[in-house]
DNA sequence: CACGAGACCTGTTCGC
DNA sequence: TGCGAACAGGTCTCGT
């Protein structure tokens, strides 16, 4: 399901509180709840019931599509893949038919870690590194700069997209803002990196910005029976408009496959050479 | 090194 | 209406 925008959201969600749901921060873990063990990846549920019992959270943070949670002595992480969700809820609400994991507070609030198709992971670490170590840059850091992006295009010899969904190359991409990013940039997903000029490549970075920027600003993006609160699917320009007309220039949008992966793309806009 | 296929999973939607 | 196929926001591993 989520990609940077979406996972942003939640993570704002369980660090600020929203409405009648408590912040998480400084909250003491009292208890955990693991109902499916493989959600688990790191360590053993005894280990991870035994460790986590007693630790306050302290702060709240995303890197990529991973949730993090720093406690006194460990890193709490979670990765939500395809149909994950993480939200706040009472300790009297029944638990819900998808939960894998729960953490439970000394409030009377948990958290809970539904998702229906078992993807989602969890982990208990000392060092973040452990998880996060090879993860490529944030798209959004300042620090990663326009001559960064094309060097790093340059280096490998890799279509676009499969080169942009790669976690490793940037962080944070998913399949809708790809292709998002690519249209806005008129590249094509088949495009070869090292084929990449540095005007494209600049674009191309602006064009990630943009793109993850708005959707942040919509609170990501709500498909399909995984519902979590944002609009962006209203604003899409060619995910899942197959057929619809391009908004720049009228031409049916066209849905390919690019490594087993559905990719969306407008046939004049974005051509394999520069227009 | 780069790529395709298959695996991991459940739920919804599509086509006949 | 029913039923199988196709498809879904992700990532890993294996073989070529």
């Amino acid at each position: 399901m989520p990609e940077l925008p979406e996972v942003e959201t939640i993570t704002g969600l369980l660090r600020e509180g929203r409405h009648d749901k408590p912040s998480l921060i400084g909250l003491r873990i009292e208890n955990a709840t693991i109902l499916w063990q493989r959600t688990l990846e790191i360590p053993k549920p005894e280990e991870f019931i035994s460790c986590i019992r007693g630790q306050r959270i302290k702060q709240i943070f995303r890197r990529g599509k991973f949730i993090c949670f720093q406690l006194h002595q460990h890193v709490f992480l979670v990765h939500l893949r395809m149909s994950g969700d993480l939200w706040v809820e009472p300790e009297t609400t029944l638990p819900a038919p998808h939960h894998r994991l729960m953490l439970h507070f000394n409030n009377g609030w948990r958290l809970a870690f539904n998702d229906p198709r078992k993807f989602g992971r969890a982990w208990l670490v000392t060092d973040d590194q452990t998880v996060l170590g090879k993860l490529g840059p944030e798209p959004l850091d300042g620090s990663f700069t326009e001559t960064d992006f094309f060097q790093r295009l340059r280096a490998s010899h890799r279509r676009l997209k499969p080169l942009l969904l790669d976690q490793n190359f940037i962080a944070g991409l998913g399949n809708i803002y790809t292709d998002e990013a690519l249209h806005l940039a008129r590249l094509h997903p088949l495009m070869i990196s090292s084929d990449i000029t540095e005007n494209q490549a600049a674009l191309l970075l602006s064009s990630i910005r943009q793109v993850l920027q708005e959707g942040i600003a919509r609170q990501g993006a709500s498909i399909d029976w995984v519902y979590r609160g944002g609009d962006f699917q209203n604003f899409f320009r060619v995910y899942q408009r197959t057929g619809q007309p391009c908004l720049v220039c009228s031409t049916p949008i066209e849905r390919i496959s690019v490594g087993q992966r559905s990719t969306h793309i407008c046939p004049v806009c974005q051509k394999m050479r520069a227009a």
